[in-house]
DNA sequence: GTCTATAATACGATAGAC
DNA sequence: GTCTATCGTATTATAGAC
């Protein structure tokens, strides 16, 4: 089965983490998701835009369902972290650096140029964050330091991943999977700043 | 004076940097450089993918220098980081949140479909963790930490950046840092596994 | 070298037959 | 609701006058 609409948005959605927003073409689109170029204005008749706005929360959604499957099985927010990032260097590795962030290449294209789409890419980081904070509450640390360490891990992964789809390596992802259980360890010695040891 | 090559290049890194590359049009570019169209192909035969390739690496090196400025100042690697960051954040704030990294959009867009300027970004930010990587070990730390601790630090900002300019807040920086800082602690502390405490 | 006009093509969007 | 043909307008790139 798999409908049309879903079709488009799924192909749509990994176009756009590929080549970004204004590097997809419509025609482009229904070529790769064998579907009539005017089911794109049946099913969207706000037209790319409209498109875009349902693809990024689409594939955050979906992206934060995979992360979270990944971080629940993990006995504690270490290990939950080092997984995590090894998971996506892998990935990373197994689709030659293209399968990273389904959003950020769009996400920084349309910052500053298009504040519909903007909000749609804040609201599944904020979602994203809210989910990390969630997980970091359970592995015992306070609201705000879970809230903090979410966004560490979440900032950390879509830096390497700049890093690593520019330079073909996954030394970035290990360094900065280093730097958020740095963090983690931290926050859970209950000092964010140094004093002891 | 300013000559017009060094105008286009100039306004060419504004523009990707709001705009990205697909996004902005050579039409564009030369509106606003307020030069002629034949120009960029007088300068630039190799089209909008050599001028592109020139205004990758000539505001990769400045916003280098930059950043070099700020943290030269610094008496240790905390204080540094910390500048740093709030620098980061200062200018996002007074532009509106348009003015981040100068090339992350572009290298984005063009790490799974032009290979010539993934190269550029690559040589860009590998001269940036070299660069850093020099100073982390001015502060005292070995050549594998003071590396390790250079691509935290720039995979930080980068990842800070992605959400801050969605989320039109500074918060993922303030955050960000934080990690940045506690690495480092860790790394003085001449543990970056875990054991001890 | 500077600048303009234009070619060839791709874009997003629309109209309308089926 | 599916599909095609097409409309304007963008794009990159080129040719050629000055």
């Amino acid at each position: 089965m798999a409908g049309t609409k879903d079709r488009i948005v799924g192909t749509t959605g990994e176009l756009f983490r590929r080549q970004g927003y204004t590097g997809t073409g419509l025609k482009q689109i229904v070529a790769e998701a064998g579907a009539p170029f005017g089911s794109i204005y049946h099913f969207f008749p706000g037209g790319k835009q409209q498109l875009a706005a349902e693809v990024i929360r689409t594939s955050g959604r979906a992206y934060q369902q995979l992360v979270e499957a990944i971080l629940d099985q993990a006995p504690d927010a270490v290990t939950a972290v080092e997984t995590g990032f090894a998971a996506a260097a892998e990935t990373l590795v197994a689709t030659g650096y293209a399968d990273a962030c389904p959003i950020a290449t769009v996400a920084l294209e349309v910052a500053s140029t298009d504040e519909t789409l903007r909000e749609a890419t804040a609201d599944v980081f904020a979602a994203w964050v809210d989910s990390g904070a969630t997980r970091f509450e359970r592995w015992g640390f306070g609201p705000a330091d879970a809230r903090r360490l979410a966004i560490v891990l979440i900032t950390s992964l879509e830096g390497a991943f700049v890093l690593c789809r520019a330079a073909r390596s996954t030394e970035a992802l290990t360094a900065a999977a280093s730097a958020v259980t740095a963090a983690v360890r931290a926050a859970q010695a209950g000092v964010s700043s140094p004093e002891e040891r």
